[in-house]
DNA sequence: CATCGATGTGGCAGCGCTGCCAATCCGGAT
DNA sequence: ATCCGGATTGGCAGCGCTGCCACATCGATG
């Protein structure tokens, strides 16, 4: 391949050899090659100030001619603010953390703001130290997932001046902006909703509580408003793992395993439920029959499966994208609560 | 809110106080904190050059005290090449650029090397923009999905001098690094794999083709595969949105309207078949006894139905990691073919 | 006791761009 | 012809850091 030998690259060949070894263009070749000055390239290429239309087509021309890329490192360096956002995510596995970046970035882009994006796995450690290398870029903002940090992520972020806003969670103090749901409410609906429909004998089946703090606040409120109903779990099961199809059916199945009579289930959320209904599917066991299941996030997938899943919506691309906005606009600090849906599907 | 009033923050206040409006804290004024030179801060926050132990010690304590954050903007215009690699995907929605950027961002972190992502909507057009931008940022290397791309994009791309890695794709001629997998080849090897079963009538339920290149390539082996086994396909169905759940359930479904004897259905990737298999489920259509399905990517979703799905497994993180790998080493051009893997599953 | 290399260290010129300010130009008003 | 105010333009000092070079310092060596 490094010989290459494909035809269709011919008239490319020529032009690669331009790019690699020589010296980047600069601000200052162009102006040359225009005959202007720098700052008045820098004027027409920002569309900044006044500058007359023959000068602009004579610097695009320039532009044209010599393929300048401007080089945003040093505009940024030279210019007061960036416009850079940072995003930092606990996870790319679960199908909502995309569904927030989708949001965000697309917002991002409509304002000229470019997004540099940092993953946590759920480690509040880790979280400090990405935060620290994202506050290294000066970005004008910073989204992060959540309420809960490290003393040492809180002090970074405080100290650094920079925007904040926290997602998805708005059961807590924030620093400066926030924009979510109330996960606690949300199971509190969700538990209020099978003990309405008359199920007695409730699991749950959910995934690590310590590392995912919003999934723990569901559970919580969803604990908490069953006891409200004078009900109690009938049994519970918690894989080490974070939340998937597989933890939720073997999570299911082990409960089942130890406690035969359950009539309902409720999951940490959709993709976990999807693995229970799989197992129902799998074993016969008729659903909400002998079996009511209950998700959270109200993904597609449980929307179109045979029997549509009992869940919860969360608006999450809007969150990111809300969050987004607020960040490059520069308001006060808020909290944006955006609620949540519940969905009654056909498996509760 | 921003009234606070929730005594948990109490102490950071102050903390939050001196970080806005104050002038921030540069390399000068630790050194001046230090009574050391500006070079020996950076050789010390670098570990680069030689220096004394107790110099170090007098640096980092000063760094502590003023809570002093480097500003990567300007060290990166200073030095020669930035440690930023660009990412272009085509979508966040299918889960397989998530993976992707998963295994790219694992990599990369090891190697010290920080990510941005952007995102094209499988817009050659947006993709020659968003191209333009990251190329701005005058990354140290570039990470690209396919291997078609407009003029314009090729040309930046050569022009600039960066490396370049394309994605999940071998089948074509590549710019510099390839690392993927023939989707070609994935398609012939699922048409033989449903002739080899003895299915005879067999449909093709996909999405937009024409955005699409991959997934246009496996139907391109998929068809010429069947053919060479002396058969054709027994109809096929296109929806015009992007792969999902959705539209592999309704287009199986409008598909077997229209040509009722399939016996057999292959989707473009496993999203479609997952629907495929939901609309199944939902109207007693035995699989595979009346209908198998075969999908693609090997999603742990498929692997987690009642009956496994019959699929291809693709090395997308694999793909994601080697590709950065070898993007911050700066080997020589190379095809990296990672190939795939069918499940046989228990749907075809 | 002069010389030397190894080790620390500081000074300072850029990196490529933007922002400020001063200079120039122009058309119309005086 | 002269003057004025706005439009247009160029010069240049940084932005905060790194890389290079020069300058100690010091024990070891001849």
């Amino acid at each position: 391949m490094d010989e290459g030998g494909n035809e269709a690259f011919a008239a490319d060949e020529e032009t690669l050899r331009e790019g690699i070894g020589r010296r980047p263009i600069t601000l200052a070749d162009v102006a040359r090659e225009a005959r202007v000055g720098e700052s008045t390239v820098s004027r027409v290429l920002r569309s900044h100030g006044s500058f007359s239309e023959k000068t602009r087509a004579r610097v695009e021309a320039a532009v044209a001619r010599l393929g300048y890329v401007p080089n945003r490192i040093a505009g940024t360096l030279a210019s007061t603010g960036s416009r850079l956002i940072g995003i930092v995510i606990p996870s790319l596995t679960n199908i909502v953390f995309p569904d927030l970046l989708r949001g965000a970035t697309a917002a991002l882009e409509q304002e000229g703001f470019q997004s540099v994006i940092a993953v946590t796995d759920y480690d509040q450690d880790k979280e400090e130290a990405v935060v620290g290398s994202l506050l290294s870029w000066r970005p004008a903002g910073l989204i992060v997932t959540g309420l809960e940090h490290n003393s040492g992520t809180r002090r970074r972020l405080l100290a650094s001046g920079v925007r904040v806003a926290e997602l998805l969670d708005v059961d807590g103090p924030g620093l400066d902006i926030v924009v979510g749901y109330s996960n606690r409410a949300a199971g509190e609906a969700s538990a209020r909703h099978l003990a309405g429909r008359g199920y007695r004998r409730i699991g749950y089946i959910g995934h690590d509580l310590t590392k995912d703090k919003r999934a723990a606040k569901r559970y919580a409120g969803f604990r908490d408003a069953l006891g409200a109903a004078g009900l109690a779990l009938a049994g519970e099961e918690r894989v080490a793992s974070p939340s998937s199809v597989e933890a939720g059916r073997h999570g299911l199945e082990t409960l089942l395993a130890r406690v035969p009579d359950l009539d309902a289930a409720y999951f940490s959320n959709d993709d976990m439920a999807l693995g229970g209904y799989f197992h129902c599917l799998a074993h016969g066991l008729s659903v909400p029959g002998r079996l009511a299941l209950f998700g959270y996030n109200g993904l597609d997938v449980g929307r179109l499966m045979p029997q549509p899943l009992a869940t919860i919506r969360t608006p999450r691309v809007e969150a990111g994208a809300t969050a987004a906005r607020l960040l490059c606009t520069g308001g006060p600090a808020t909290v944006v609560d955006l609620g949540f849906e519940l969905i009654e599907g056909a498996t509760a």
